[in-house]
DNA sequence: ATGCTGTTTAACGATATTGTTAACACAAAT
DNA sequence: ATTTGTGTTAACAATATCGTTAAACAGCAT
């Protein structure tokens, strides 16, 4: 592994275990072997490095969140799809979620940077689904919702379960098993909660 | 209003706007209208005037839960008074949450002071309605299920909301009309989802 | 007026962090 | 053998923050 690498790996552990500004270049720079000049000499800033890490992260939920989500096939089963891509990708890495809510308060102009394509994506699965959506809400098959709600509960319900860890380990002692025990349990549990809510028995 | 009071106030203000580390003594004296000389001379640390706060917000939070829990009267109505009291009183310090695990981040140590006490109301309330949970569960009035269950369930239909709020503002777009709907829905749902999960129909 | 007490400031020292730069090493190219 | 380019360090300057302290200040009792 090449200096650059290293330094970019051990950006992305420090960077992810404690958010931008309590991880410093000289850290980063010991754990890859060099001294913090070296950061910015291959980064130029702390904050270039930082946002190509988390640029890189974010682009991969998107592209997996989009693949589900454009696939044809029964509305119910796209749904399950995406929440349960989006809970995949999240559980590789758990961090993920906080890393985007201490940027949205520290650096709130970086995230719109997103908005657009995300705002796109809920577009065009609207248009894919929306059709087939009406008529199986008419159909008696889907209960009545729209596609800005669906969004909103499959989102809640794939990242929800993660930003709960730091309460359920801190405050309720849970350990490493009982942790993975629990994101088991939500994952059946979002699946039987986006049936339940939207699927209507015949 | 005293200047030891309006340090704190101003202090307060800013800990939940921009967590521990992002704000300085100096930002939260100018808001007071004093230098930063007096933080220290009136709290000591700047530890020590961040924990003075939310402890005070911790033992409110505890206080009206723990009114809640340990209420006589029907399982699934005291569990709807829990999730309905804790939401409401998030709803008055939005940020808390974050707050809470921006400290689990940066000071573990911090929340474990609060684990016992937590612990403690946890057993009292399962000792107060363990018993009648059962007979109704047999009964068949309410769907099987743990104490601990429960409370995670409440926990996450009450918190959940407010951590989704920098994603629906930065992501999603929306503005604080639409947060104000959101969270009123999301209210209304955390009843519906107590019911519709624990309470079975006869 | 004097002196006491509690409040407030200005200035200082300690420490940490970031970005820059001059110097150095070393390998490859000329 | 000299040049060139890359990777690397040590040292520096700029900035920010926190806690301390000596001194100034205000109000009030004597």
């Amino acid at each position: 592994m090449t200096k650059e690498e290293e330094i970019l790996a051990a950006a992305e552990d420090e960077f992810f275990r404690n958010g931008y500004d309590a991880t410093s270049t000289a850290t980063i720079a010991g754990r890859a072997g060099v001294t913090h000049a070296m950061v910015n000499y291959y980064f130029r800033t702390k904050e270039q490095l930082f946002f190509k890490i988390i640029d890189t992260h974010i682009q991969g939920f998107l592209g997996s969140l989009k693949k589900v989500m454009l696939a044809e096939g029964d509305f119910i089963q796209v749904l399950k799809g995406a929440a349960a891509a989006l809970f995949d990708k999240i559980r590789e890495d758990r961090k993920f979620p906080f890393i985007i809510l201490d940027i949205s308060r520290t650096h709130p102009e970086f995230l719109e940077r997103y908005r657009e394509t995300v705002m796109t994506l809920c577009r065009e699965s609207i248009k894919r689904h929306a059709q087939r959506l009406a008529e199986q809400i008419q159909a008696g098959k889907v209960a009545d919702c729209t596609m800005e709600n669906i969004f909103e509960t499959v989102l809640d319900l794939a990242a929800a379960p993660f930003l709960k860890i730091p309460f359920l380990e801190k405050i309720f002692g849970y350990d490493e098993e009982m942790i993975d025990r629990y994101l088991q349990s939500r994952r059946e549990d979002i699946m039987e909660t986006i049936k339940r809510k939207y699927a209507i028995k015949p």
